[in-house]
RNA sequence: GCCGACGUAGCUCAGGGGUAGAGCGUUUCCUUGGUAAGGAAGAGGUCACGGGUUCAAUUCCCGUCGUUGGCUCCA
């Protein structure tokens, strides 16, 4: 007998050699109905894995994210029995369980897969399904599976072999389909009742671009199919959040092929809205001790040269811009940075003085690849809400604090609950990607996680991830697909005083090298108003709204009076406008709904011979007639429980 | 940059080898209206651009540009 003991602590008696399965079906019939797969001892097995030790079981369900990876992961391999039976003689390489759905990376030779070819993939994979073949995984000698995969011609199953350790190598079976496998199967291929292949794209073989390009199909899944009906009503859902559909309804921005592409032009509606987070952010910061600065959009190739950036993205960048006669040569700027080490090299700095904190709004050119560009989160033209502080040593760590303080203050005022934060740090594999010595590349490190644990942060570490001259801690927030953004960012840099011979007089009147903080709250305001629309649907949070109300008189005879209200609206520091146009008040009312104006104030008869307003909310609750100044009592109220000073 | 898809009126989209359609918007006129579309008439398109095939191309083929889903990249 071995002892099992489950996630609630209880402990059970079974016989050795029992699966996960039994032990699911002791605790109840519909819970064995439902198990799909299992952790045991911290190692994830099959639902039908016999269990020959004591140890700890953790049965999952579809409704576990492990579960469902377990799902999935076991769906990629019916896509990949599917394929092979449509297309005989492609060449399978990986396919993986993701966040949604799976994937499986595909070598196709000369046949091009597209969506015309998915319905028939659809169909056969259902096919597969039905035939409720069991996943039965079984262990191959490293020489029989490099056997295995060179008798089919497949060097690319070969190469994941050869990385691999002899008896630590499990091929997974079911029907006529096998392949290499590390585990973590449904029981059988009945349980899927609902596929749907979602997309083709090309992916480079172990991602890198100098190797093949692949297939890589992309595929969900369900134990329903009511369920694959949801999810796809879920994408259209998100699709009508995605910010350049309300950009375009809501006229905030545009791009022209003329100007050229991933350069985003502001309409006036979205550079008010622009202006606002600007006025907001200068408030905050003023208040941390921040001094403005205004830098060129053009720098001296030497700038570049000497801040390691030319060195580093120079051959990939927007080329230098030559002068007619005298042939010097200018960047358009990448970064605000170099121009700032200027600035403060501009003054000598007694310790007495530091932190020096410049911040600027700074529209930097990037040359980003045709294929990045995407709406306004990757552009080639954007403005950074950019800030430098230059400190001591010892100032470094409660710096990042203030401004680790300042992002959440943004983050919270925005209504943004849900980020990751991540501390990105070096690659050790890969030092040559960085500059900067490996003493202050370890200091800076620890002062970032030091502050991000001070600070509570529920924070990830990823490796190789950092700025070429520094670690950093950025805040990512998902658009309404659910992929993930880099915002917010904070860098620590020992590099660039260093190379830009910046000092302070310290107090024991020699000179020392400040350390320089990068930051930026909102990241750039593209990508920030981006992810702004994407998460409210273009329902702005009240203080920022361009447009907080809209009058609307009912007919032509209630302009004087609808004028009236808009002064006294005004007057109260609500903004507002006034629909005079000759259209039925139904009209308006649905027009100011689809053009999300919180508040809208309908005035007829009734209000000219009271003195009041009719307000309706967006989404349609009445609050009845009342004045303007209890009109403004809640729209000050709305706005300072959401709007906290810093 | 690479792989796939897409590009028809201001917007959303239908159509299809014989030089184009709808709804919304816009303009004009009528209507003066009470909480999500009042009515009528009109204007508006080198069917992204450039080649090729064809008696004939917006439609088929190739290329370019742009957009898009991914990959790579992201100071």
């Amino acid at each position: 007998m071995i002892e099992i003991t489950l996630p609630d602590g209880k402990t059970v008696e079974y016989p050795k050699g029992s699966t996960p399965l039994d032990v699911a079906r002791g605790i109840s019939e519909g819970l064995a109905r439902n198990v799909i797969s299992a952790r045991f001892n911290n190692r994830k097995v099959e639902a039908s894995t016999p269990l020959e030790t004591d140890g700890k079981l953790i049965l999952y369900t579809w409704s576990d994210e492990e579960g469902k990876k377990a799902f999935w992961h076991s769906s990629s391999h019916v896509l990949a029995q599917a394929l092979e039976e449509l297309y005989p003689g492609i060449k399978l390489t990986i396919g993986p369980a993701i966040d949604s759905g799976f994937y499986y990376d595909v070598d196709f030779g000369e046949h091009t897969l597209s969506e015309k070819d998915f319905l028939a993939i659809e169909k056969k994979a259902l096919e597969i399904a039905r035939g409720k073949h069991d996943f039965r995984m079984r262990e191959v000698s490293k020489k029989d599976a490099l056997g295995y995969y060179e008798k089919e011609g497949n060097p690319y199953k070969v190469e994941l072999i050869e990385n691999l350790e002899d008896g630590d190598i499990t091929f997974c079976d079911h029907d006529t389909f096998t392949d290499l496998c590390r585990g973590g199967h449904i029981p059988n291929t009945g349980l899927i009742k609902a596929f749907k292949v979602l997309s083709v794209a090309g992916a480079y073989w172990r991602g890198d671009e100098n190797r093949p390009q692949l297939t890589r199909v992309y595929g969900i899944s369900f134990p329903k199919q009511k369920e694959l009906t949801e999810y796809l009503e879920m994408l259209e859902e998100a699709k009508k959040r995605d910010h350049r559909k309300l950009g375009k309804e809501l006229e905030l921005f545009t791009f022209s092929q003329k100007v050229g592409q991933g350069l985003p032009l502001w309409l006036p509606k979205g550079a008010a809205l622009r202006e606002r987070l600007e006025q907001f952010l200068k408030k905050a910061q003023k208040k941390a001790g921040y001094e403005m600065v205004v830098t060129p959009h053009i720098g001296q190739k030497e700038l570049y040269v000497t801040s390691g950036h030319y060195a580093k993205y120079g051959e990939d960048s927007f080329q230098p811009i030559h002068t007619p006669r005298e042939d010097e040569e200018f960047l358009l700027k990448p970064m605000n940075c170099p121009h700032h080490c200027e600035i403060y090299r501009a003054t000598p700095f007694s310790y007495r003085e530091l932190p020096k904190r410049y911040a600027e709004f700074g529209t930097v050119y990037r040359y980003e690849q045709s294929g990045e560009l995407h709406g306004l989160t990757r552009v080639r033209g954007f403005t950074q809400d950019d800030a430098h502080i230059f400190c001591t040593h010892d100032q470094v760590e409660s710096e990042f604090m203030n401004v680790i303080d300042l992002t959440l203050y943004v983050l919270g005022s925005l209504g943004f609950d849900k980020f990751t934060a991540q501390v990105s740090i070096r690659d050790p594999e890969n030092p040559d990607k960085y500059i900067g010595d490996t003493a202050n590349w370890e200091k800076a490190e620890a002062a970032i996680i030091n502050a991000a644990t001070e600070k509570g942060l529920d924070f990830v570490i990823e490796p190789g991830e950092a700025a070429f001259y520094g670690p950093k801690l950025d805040f990512m927030i998902k658009d309404a697909l659910g992929r993930q953004w880099q915002l917010g960012t904070i860098q620590v840099d020992y590099t660039l005083p260093e190379r830009f011979d910046l000092t302070y007089k310290g107090s024991d009147n020699e000179l020392h090298r400040p350390v320089m903080i990068h930051r930026a709250p909102f990241g750039s305001m593209e990508r920030f108003v981006a992810l702004l629309l994407e998460h409210t649907g273009g329902n702005f949070p009240l203080w920022l709204t361009p447009q907080q109300a809209i009058v609307l008189p009912v007919s032509e005879k209630h302009e004087k009076y609808a004028q009236k209200v808009l002064n006294s609206l005004e007057n109260h520091e609500i903004r507002a406008l006034l629909d005079a146009r000759s259209e039925t008040v139904g009209r308006k009312i649905r027009e100011a709904e689809m053009g999300k104006y919180p508040f809208m104030i309908i005035v007829g008869d009734q209000e000219q011979a009271d003195g009041t307003i009719s307000v309706r909310r967006h989404g349609g609750e009445d609050l009845g007639s009342i004045t303007v100044e209890a009109l403004s009592g809640l729209v000050n109220a709305e706005i300072n429980s959401t709007l906290k000073s810093f």
